[in-house]
DNA sequence: TTATACATCGTTGTATACAACGTAGTGTTT
DNA sequence: AAACACTACGTTGTATACAACGATGTATAA
């Protein structure tokens, strides 16, 4: 969505502006709204107004505990019941010697880390696994695609997937567990660092007004 | 909300006949089935007409899944982060020796039990834990809801929940996430069998007509 | 100068009318 | 008899007008 850039949180935010803006009237902004605000993205006062909510780093550190929980279900499913085809075209996919579909795009990037991750959900075929694992997806995709900004950073994640591939292909699960644990704490700390220079960049430009 | 009971899965829910129904205009109406579309009770289909989605067994036993790593986590901060006050507090609601709480209406203790899951949920300060658990309590809801039926499972409930607030208190983690899950699995089985025993009756009404 | 009452404005909530589209039923043709 | 095309109906999607209500600014009184 649009406001995950040139919103600044807690702006206002009306429904006619937005109508105006898009071209459309009211009724599918409205239905709009309604989505993100079940989303948590924005909350609605009645007869006052819609307010962008602020991510506060607190709640998303709350959220990666709740997915590092998420994903060690994710991967005992799919170790259980995930193929050794599917586990191969995984680790083939994600092998650091393929430099073939490399890309340095960070957009992209975070698009394929997030695949990797909802292979493994699907795989182990809980529904209900994926499908909140993918709301927490979307939740942190913010913060998460600060991460691959960094060629360094897109090196790391090529090796800790292909580990955890590896790990389930050899069904061993506590290894992939572990080698998962670590693989999303490091992208949570690096994130939160770069985050926070952001914040500290924007309260800056705050400053000096516009 | 009204599905719960009498409307059969699978049939259709047109705007209109709600509207008509409620006695108000198709609005409102729109915005609470796109609602109850957001939390998967029915799907909509465009220009065709909503329908309410049936609920599977088998997809209940992936929220099941998922609850019970939520629990453990939820468990885990409660056992860092609640006070001794609010444990003490806690074991005390849910004494067996105290009857005076008691109910036997299935809605009241099925809303006291969720308050009890909550209040830990809570009690550990992260606000994603208690927000997915709750979802799920709510998906879950038409299920647990057979669980107190029976006075036997009532008893048994009360002394589980006192059990894991007292290793709580004791701050004996393993112990508490032992119970609970132990909890949770009893309580799925439990449930589990009296809605397949529905299910065949309703079957069997199917049959006869009406 | 400060506090209070009031009026105006802006916003969301609701009702209603119309447009777009899919489905089912019917009539015709082969 | 069967298959196909067309028409009519019902449904959701959208636009617009109005109602309800909170906030803000102003004028008046103490």
């Amino acid at each position: 969505m649009i406001l995950n850039f040139e919103l600044y949180p807690g702006s206002r935010v009306t429904e006619g502006d937005m109508a105006a803006q898009f071209g459309v009237s009211r009724t599918p902004i409205r239905s709009a709204m309604q989505r993100l605000e079940a989303e948590g993205y924005l909350t609605v006062k009645p007869k006052q107004g819609c307010f962008v909510r602020p991510l506060d780093i607190d709640e998303l550190a709350g959220y990666y505990q709740v997915r590092i929980a998420l994903e060690m279900l994710s991967l005992e499913l799919a170790c259980t019941f995930m193929t050794d085809a599917q586990l191969k075209d995984l680790c083939e996919a994600w092998d650091p010697m393929f430099q073939k579909g490399r890309t340095t795009n960070a957009e992209k990037m975070e698009a394929r880390d997030e695949s990797f991750h909802m292979a493994i959900a699907a795989g182990g075929g809980n529904a209900a696994v994926a499908k909140y694992l993918q709301d927490i997806h979307h939740k942190i995709r913010p913060i998460r695609r600060l991460d691959f900004t960094e060629g360094a950073r897109i090196d790391c994640t090529y090796e800790e997937h292909y580990q955890i591939a590896q790990h389930l292909l050899k069904r061993d699960l506590p290894a992939a567990q572990a080698t998962m644990r670590a693989h999303i704490q490091r992208s949570e700390q690096f994130a939160k660092g770069l985050t926070l220079i952001q914040l500290a960049q924007k309260a800056g430009r705050k400053k000096f007004g516009k």
